[in-house]
DNA sequence: GGCTAAATATGATGGGCATCATGTAAATGT
DNA sequence: ACATTTACATGATGCCCATCATATTTAGCC
């Protein structure tokens, strides 16, 4: 049944947000289209109203999703503690697109790999920005230095089976990404 | 037809060198076990002869993998850069697994995760055994914080469709790892 | 109010893949 | 040497999934 503009656009969204979840939490290939529909509340009919294909959905699914992400125009260390906590770790579905979904990128479309690349370049730049202390220079090697190691550890964190080891990388790589802020600010 | 009791351990080994490669290359869902046994030289039918699942496969793939897994006795600063290089960059099949592989373990079985632990435990061991100039703490923190961050930027170096992007990644992680490391004794 | 087009539902279709069944020939032990 | 076991090859089987075909219902326009 045909249904309002308005509903159409609305439940476009609730693919996207349900996609952009299921992808986080269990991996592109992992996820059926027919899955997708169901937790936006339709049917795997529809699907092909509002994507030419599945990787059209995924690459789709990023920009939506990259867009959104913010990273806070908070204090970088208070959204590095919160990046590199337990929590965070425990929430892919809800977490950082970057942290769930980079190293699944190598296998997708031009599209996708395009919409991760500029998500990258734009969070690059916002850590920049949380470090108005350091020189130019200083600042673009930190701030890529320190998105790097957050990124990795996270990873890192969920791959390891052993809860002790898996909260140490995650503290560890806090600490030692604090030092570094701290210690170019100094130098 | 039967082979010689040595003809049979070295196809394993050609499995498992081969599922080594295409997982690291492909990923895990999108190598077939057919494509596993052609690459190694061998026909399908054979497989559960050698290994009781792909699961099973995949589990003993990474211990196989992870235990050749040296990183090197050499100099600290000389792996690290190399490992971030546009060549390892460029070389998944023939990479770092854990850089290739760590984000898809999330989604496998206990004994796979299980295999990649245990692989990341030692690589930090082998990190900090190559600071001997740091007391232990500072050695701990530098180890898994360095490794973080080479996985991290690989992993995002991979994900970037833009070379200049990708290569800046790569370059300006390794003087932000050297950096800490230097830092880190100098303290 | 009635017509038309569009959005979604239901129900194929076809291919790929993990796994299994069976055949075959050679290695191994006596 | 022979029997037997066994490693591998060939050839199913059955499931899951992306995509397509068709039906249905209703929004949007006159």
């Amino acid at each position: 049944m045909k249904v309002s503009r308005e509903q159409m656009a609305e439940n476009r969204h609730r693919i996207l947000d349900a996609a952009s979840r299921l992808f986080r939490e269990k991996g592109f290939d992992a996820v059926s289209v027919a899955e997708v529909m169901k937790a936006a509340g339709l049917t795997h009919g529809g699907f092909y109203g509002h994507f030419s294909s599945k990787d059209d959905l995924i690459a789709q699914t990023l920009a939506h999703v990259l867009a959104a992400d913010s990273g806070g125009g908070g204090d970088l260390r208070t959204y590095v503690g919160s990046y590199l906590s337990p929590r965070h770790r425990d929430n892919c579905a809800g977490g950082c697109p970057t942290a769930g979904l980079a190293a699944a990128i190598r296998h997708q479309t031009p599209a996708a790999r395009s919409a991760m690349t500029e998500g990258l370049r734009s969070q690059i730049d916002r850590i920049g920005k949380a470090l108005p202390e350091l020189d130019p220079a200083d600042r673009r090697r930190a701030a890529i230095g320190s998105w790097a190691a957050m990124v990795g550890a996270v990873i890192l964190a969920r791959a390891i089976d052993d809860p002790v080891l898996s909260d140490e990388v995650l503290e560890q790589t806090r600490a030692w990404v604090d030092a570094g802020i701290s210690q170019v600010s100094a130098s």
